[in-house]
DNA sequence: TCGTTTCTGACTATCTTTGACCAATAACAT
DNA sequence: ATGTTATTGGTCAAAGATAGTCAGAAACGA
């Protein structure tokens, strides 16, 4: 088994018995698998991104640590749909808004939430020097990163 | 825990129990945490900032003192210093999400909209090849865009 | 073999803590 | 009143403690 592969079980491990974060000392994990520390990010930046579930807090200096939260649920399947198959990379402000219009519509966010995140997509938030693909590159990121907020404060609203 | 942060829990005891303010000698307070008193304007200067809603006044000499003063503002203010002074032209991830969590802390916004506002802002949403320069760019205008909806959202609210 | 994934190490960035030196104010002596 | 000294707090740079990045080497799989 590769050395990666451990890490990941490790740390799956450490998130499966009803944490839903944990949090860790880089040079300390390192030292424990006899590896660089920088092989520990390189096991966060595989296997533990946004898109897999994760999101990584994480801290330097004296003190210092990285802290891994899992964020995704199965019981959210809109947001679910919409963040790993129905945004991709690159969205429209149109059809942001009519995406997000559903979600009030549906009563997935408030209404004010919603309004929230139009703006945030809006052309005006965006009315800087790019590339209109830049644009809808960063419209995509922007709101699958702000629903995938959502999921992740739905899952611990339901937990208590 | 951080030498920082018990110094910073100790204050904010101080400070929570119906107090607004509190007022401590510099060396008291180093001389009971075992630490150089330098070390009390380090935890000031980064965890009791106007941002964080603290201001500081202090007096040197004899009798000199530090006092700490917890600033109230309505939520409406504080969205139009945020909207027409602090945030500017542009700003980073670390203090748009400092100031974020000083809207829900104060409870200008609730959890999940503070969520879904870091979301937007977050360097994860904004992962596009543009200069770092134009990502801040971006993100104030993306928070002001934002935080002028939730400004409208409450002036309505309070109307109808 | 060739392209991808894994792994490392040097270098960088950030956060904390301390200590030497500076500045302001009060207390005292004259 | 004025000058001197004691008593505070302020600043800043350096050291210490972590974590992040990235280019390239090594290992792996097709």
């Amino acid at each position: 088994m590769r050395l990666s592969d451990s890490i990941e079980s490790f740390i799956k491990t450490l998130l499966s018995q009803e944490e839903t974060e944990v949090e860790l000392k880089r040079n300390e994990l390192a030292e424990y698998f006899g590896c660089a520390p920088s092989q520990i990010n390189y096991v966060l930046a595989t296997r533990f991104t946004l898109d897999d579930g994760y999101v990584i807090e994480s801290r330097r200096g004296g003190g210092g640590y990285i802290r891994i939260v899992r964020v995704v649920e199965s019981g959210q399947q809109r947001l679910a749909y919409l963040i790993n198959e129905r945004i991709g990379s690159a969205i429209s402000e149109e059809e942001a808004v009519r995406l997000i219009g559903q979600l009030v519509q549906q009563q997935v966010v408030s209404l004010q939430e919603g309004e929230i995140m139009r703006a945030a997509v809006s052309s005006q938030a965006l009315a800087v020097p790019v590339p209109d693909a830049i644009k809808d590159a960063l419209r995509a990121r922007s709101l699958k990163s702000m629903l995938t907020a959502i999921a992740r404060q739905n899952r611990s609203a339901a937990k208590g």
